[in-house]
DNA sequence: CAGAATGCCTACCAACTAGTAGGTTTAATC
DNA sequence: GATTAAACCTACTAGTTGGTAGGCATTCTG
């Protein structure tokens, strides 16, 4: 049934669609963008990227399978370069600032996920395996962190992994909607979070 | 310069397209309705509605600025039935819950707001209003807990604010994207956070 | 009864939407 | 040098978009 291309097998045309579909999503969501402003960004008429990628559904799929690969690659890194829990959690925070601090881009599936309603059931289904591993892989951190003591006991796991998410997802939303009246990014909100975690 | 008609003046007909509109943006945001979409829920033809509001720009800042307003008159309800801090949070907590609990709405604003570079820039300045007056109240809410010994001093109340406004607009978005593998709505999310504040 | 809003209609428009059909260039492969 | 395939093109379609023009009822007001 799904005869939908892997994002790993893409050519270099391809891949670069599928940047300039990224960010187009993280600026304006599915609905915000066409095939026409993507052909203009990348030079090419519109026409050839049905191409390559024959629906936009398909397009926006291979991006969103694409992003969360690139996300677990990160959170092995962390794991790889982060010992403890409190530093594990802080430096999961900034992958969510390296992303707003860059022209203040929401996380791709927050945007998406604000617009589940909205979007072909493929691209809101990826989305949502986004949302469950990043709260499997923080509730396991911090149930590891109670553990070893570095973490305060006696917290739901579960409970403060899915505050830590919301709170850092919400925090690149109000922080692109309040413009300048907001002064932390999403690093400064986790630290502070992380803090109250902490043993 | 803005000839734009205000929300308290609005005939009933009027009203009907506001609250249809409104419930669109919340289901698929700004660029994911249209007139044709309000016309077929409303049961009259696409055109008439110019009648009654010219733009789409000008149709979403009035349905914004009514969001706004009813919010604010919320604030002051709260204010009323609850006279210590931790309570007022966790009512407004429950402003959020409502509105997640009904068709897991999103919240206007953060629909919004995380569209807001694509956004005519009229309704990005309601939306900001919106955050600027959500902080701005928490973080006077905040203090007087403080001062008053319900809440514990020492935090800054503009970060906590903003934390406990991120977390509860986080939380709609990720609640919507995860589906059911999410089982905390905003009030229990937000009671997590106010008990945490507490003294 | 005259006038004037109000609210809605049909008919239309130009621009844009995703997507199709079919041909051309380019470059690697046999 | 022929084959093949990837990448791109022009030209097009059918449907949707926000928005306009102008007419027709109803109802409230002088």
């Amino acid at each position: 049934m799904s005869s939908t291309k892997h994002f790993s097998e893409l050519s270099p045309a391809a891949e670069r669609l599928v940047d300039v579909a990224q960010a187009l999503i993280q600026r304006g969501g599915y609905n915000g963008f066409s095939y026409e402003d993507i052909a203009r960004e990348v030079g090419i008429k519109k026409p050839s990227i049905h191409h390559h990628f024959p629906t936009k559904a398909e397009l926006v799929a291979v991006v969103t399978q694409r992003y969360l690969h690139r996300f677990r690659e990160a959170l092995l890194r962390i794991e790889g370069q982060h010992a403890r829990a409190p530093e594990r959690l802080q430096a999961y925070a900034e992958l969510f600032q390296q992303t707003y601090g860059d022209q203040r881009q929401l996380c791709l599936c927050g945007m998406l996920g604000a617009e589940a309603d909205a979007v072909p059931s493929e691209v809101a289904h990826e989305v949502q395996q986004f949302f469950k591993a990043n709260m499997a892989w923080l509730a396991e951190v911090i149930a590891q962190g109670q553990q070893q003591g570095s973490l305060r006991a006696g917290l739901d796991p579960a409970a403060q992994a899915q505050l830590l998410l919301c709170a850092l997802e919400g925090a690149m939303v109000v922080g692109r909607a309040a413009g300048s009246a907001v002064h932390q990014g999403p690093a400064a909100l986790g630290a502070a979070l992380v803090l109250s975690l902490r043993a």
